[in-house]
DNA sequence: TCAATAGCGTACCGTACGTTACGGTTCGTA
DNA sequence: TACGAACCGTAACGTACGGTACGCTATTGA
């Protein structure tokens, strides 16, 4: 049976036990990649695989909530709007720079990507639609506002907020993550994080920020 | 048996009948992803499987061996360095990037980087490492040279070729790269990937562009 | 003409794993 | 205390598929 995955706050309907559960299953698959199986994940989180297929209802569904499990985990902060100056707005690029470099190193998110990435070839499940919903997507979510704040105050240029934004995921990103989906061994250090924050954040001012605003480049 | 995966220039050490075969296992890998089963491939190649065990040793010799194959058919012509003016160098530049579209959102690229990050999560072969070497490491082989050329000149200013082309390499795939093999539909067509490659060198060269040499930002 | 070899097609084997079934145990509730 | 629901642990089932064996055909070379 086909579970819907468009959910969102599955966070909300699930009990402490199949967080648990959840938990042990996204465990192994840090581990083991995709060819992990129910009865690992049965014996790691201690329950019975009758119990794996009445919640989850089978191997896709299982896999699909620990996605999304993990998804709703990662809830962030909104920024804030207060008094926009250019240290702050710079600031808050080099923030989420860093952060997204951070996330896109971890084990849990390229173990994640793998599966969703193995998954989308043969297109049973949205585990690719869930991965990018809560990942590029939601990073532009929370990134436009700050780029249209900036050009509000006059410190950004540019006429669509989405071609910026992938400029700026662009300069961040560059070839890390797909090495690192690729097998690449490619250790990020926060050292190395936090100076490629810098770097991607300036190349990205340099390239939208304002000629004529309060400050040029 | 493990096969050796150094071998570079397989494609002198393949008849032609096993050129076709995995010609086929290319085809059925690009529409049935890595679930592809011997059985299939033995079928569409109108071969039997055990010619294929005695070629190819097991299941991810065959895979080694299709992936060495596809990369063996895109050697790509070696730039030329002749007069290098400005102009000549932004084409060269928009080309890399037209061309670098081309390949990551080609049905085949996407199959071969869909196996080889399935197959990285369980470090058995090295199918990753093949597709890095041939895709992205091999661009910057290429690539290189002509950034180097562009310093002599006077056109381009950096001090590590390898950051101005990481840089590059942002600028170009961005986000597309990790949408397609995601699943995300995302059809780019010539006039996109050539806008793309226009935009992303201007940004290059807005980024690297020497502000002291023949020509300035 | 007659091996001999390469290769096709197919049947077969063993195993891994998804899925189901079932006995036993805990726990909440009347 | 009795009952039932939920759940654990494990055994069992069915199937898909990697890998092997074998019979048959065709081509090659003496």
């Amino acid at each position: 049976m086909l579970h819907a995955v468009t959910d969102i706050d599955t966070s909300e309907t699930l009990t402490e036990r199949q967080k648990a559960v959840l938990d042990a299953a996204l465990r192994l698959l840090v581990e083991e990649g995709d060819q992990l199986t129910m009865t690992a994940v049965a014996r790691r989180a201690s329950c019975s695989k009758e119990t794996l297929y009445k919640w989850f209802g089978d191997r896709d569904g299982l896999l699909t909530a620990t996605v999304q499990w993990q998804a709703s985990k990662v809830r962030v902060v909104p920024v804030d709007r207060k008094g926009l100056d250019l240290a702050s707005l710079t600031a808050s690029l080099e923030r989420f720079a860093s952060d997204w470099l951070k996330v896109i190193s971890s084990d849990t998110s390229i173990a994640l990507n793998r599966v969703a990435v193995g998954h989308a070839s043969s297109g049973k499940d949205d585990l690719g639609a869930i991965v990018l919903e809560n990942g590029r997507f939601a990073l532009a979510r929370r990134l436009k506002p700050v780029l249209e704040a900036g050009k509000e105050a006059g410190f950004l240029e540019f006429s669509d907020a989405e071609t910026a934004f992938r400029t700026f995921f662009g300069l961040v990103a560059r070839d890390v993550q797909i090495r690192l989906l690729l097998g690449d061994r490619l250790e990020l250090t926060d050292a190395a994080i936090g100076g490629d924050a810098v770097r991607a954040t300036q190349q990205f001012l340099a390239l939208y920020g304002a000629k004529t605003g309060p400050r040029g480049l």
